[in-house]
DNA sequence: ATAAGGCCTTTTGTCGACAATCTGCTTGTT
DNA sequence: AACAAGCAGATTGTCGACAAAAGGCCTTAT
């Protein structure tokens, strides 16, 4: 089994890039939307175009550009329609991943999903309400229960696929609401019903818990339309 | 919106080794397994390895080549274990798939895909039980549906990523058994329940008869073993 | 003034060669 | 005889340059 290239250190110069320009894009360092020039990046990162193209056509693979033939790479752009699309295949695939969870992780993966979920909620204590916990440890909690899924074809879709461009939309939306203690307790009850091994349970407290979590940001989004 | 890679004619020499060397994958023409030799095949493609670097990227993504880096490719081996990952996935996402298109097909897509399964009907009479029908007609029933459901990440999934895998499977186990018209009743019941507008119905529909369909190949992969 | 057509510049696609890494074998040692 | 170290061959990763295509700009005709 090929291990998830997000997670294997980068050992070519384009996964370095790639991880580069991964992050350079979720953060809006290089804007939504935007043209991406194969020389200028080539010369920023001091490589040459060959293993740049390597990472463009890895970008292009979880959805942060879009390639056209003889014309080259553009940053995507964020919109209402993305996000609902995104959310509304999250609910349904990560609800997937908790009923697969709760039938293959093994009770080693539970406890010490449930020591990290401590290490939340101390971490949360400290600096209550910081946006931290919401961009790396909610989708840290949601990693973990994919990959208990055991489902090889699944956790790549979501989490090297779909992984980056969910938080692509937090961050640039700037997602720092009231949410993040909800969000907490509704990580615990869905791990509780893994542990329980109710997959039916699991599954639809997570899809609630990410349709919660689709509409907080969609009320971002219109209180900045106005 | 970027239109699908699979379906856009080759205009670049990338382009059409991937469509080339997809076929020989799927067909088996370049066995399940077998390692990937990038000289080996720059010879064989008349091309230089820059192109052939590019369609490997993007086999990859369409899961029918491993890489490892510094290592190489490898055509992915078929397992029972991938073939039930895979169509609990397909069982998932084809699901969502009917209840979206249930709601966002309008009359003359659904008319047409009417047409179609009649086409299938009378094709399927000429030369019944025959395996063109269950290859390339069942597949494209299902690329209509999905298509019906205009969300372009799950479209990018089902059709641009497991698409071919799926048609490996089924190529590669020789799937030309009676569920050929079985097959074609469960598809006129699921667009009558889109017709309907009944997404929930169509989901269900859908969700048995890829189950079905799994079942079936599991089948032959026993009878195969034994 | 506007639209069509052709040039020019820039960008992308492809090529052949070089450098870095891995694989398998030989060789030497315990 | 078994195992480790090192070497040779082949393969992958990267580079710089060339070819082909797209987009912009100017000209020209209506």
């Amino acid at each position: 089994m090929v291990q998830s290239p997000v997670l294997r250190s980068p050992v070519t110069a384009s996964d370095r890039l790639l991880l580069e320009i991964q992050r350079a894009i979720v953060e809006g360092d290089i804007p939504a939307g935007s043209k991406i020039s194969e020389p200028e990046l080539a010369r920023r990162f001091q490589v040459s175009r060959a293993p740049l193209r390597e990472a463009l056509a890895r970008l292009e693979r979880c959805h942060l550009i879009e390639r056209l033939p003889n014309v080259g790479a553009r940053v995507v752009t964020l919109s209402v329609a993305g996000l609902l699309s995104l959310y509304q295949l999250r609910e349904e695939l990560e609800g997937l991943a908790c009923r697969l969870a709760a039938a293959h992780m093994d009770d080693q993966e539970i406890d010490e999903l449930k020591q990290l979920l401590e290490k939340h909620l101390s971490t949360q204590r400290v600096r209550d309400g910081e946006s931290y916990y919401q961009e790396e440890g909610d989708l840290d909690f949601h990693y973990r229960v994919i990959l208990g899924s055991k489902n090889s074809y699944l956790i790549n879709i979501l989490c090297d696929e779909l992984y980056f461009l969910v938080r692509m939309y937090r961050v640039q939306l700037g997602m720092n609401g009231p949410r993040v203690s909800r969000a907490f307790d509704e990580h615990k009850a869905i791990l509780n019903a893994i542990a329980n091994r109710d997959g039916e349970l699991a599954d639809l407290l997570m899809r609630r818990h990410i349709s919660a979590s689709r509409h907080n940001i969609e009320l971002q989004l219109k209180q900045m339309g106005t």
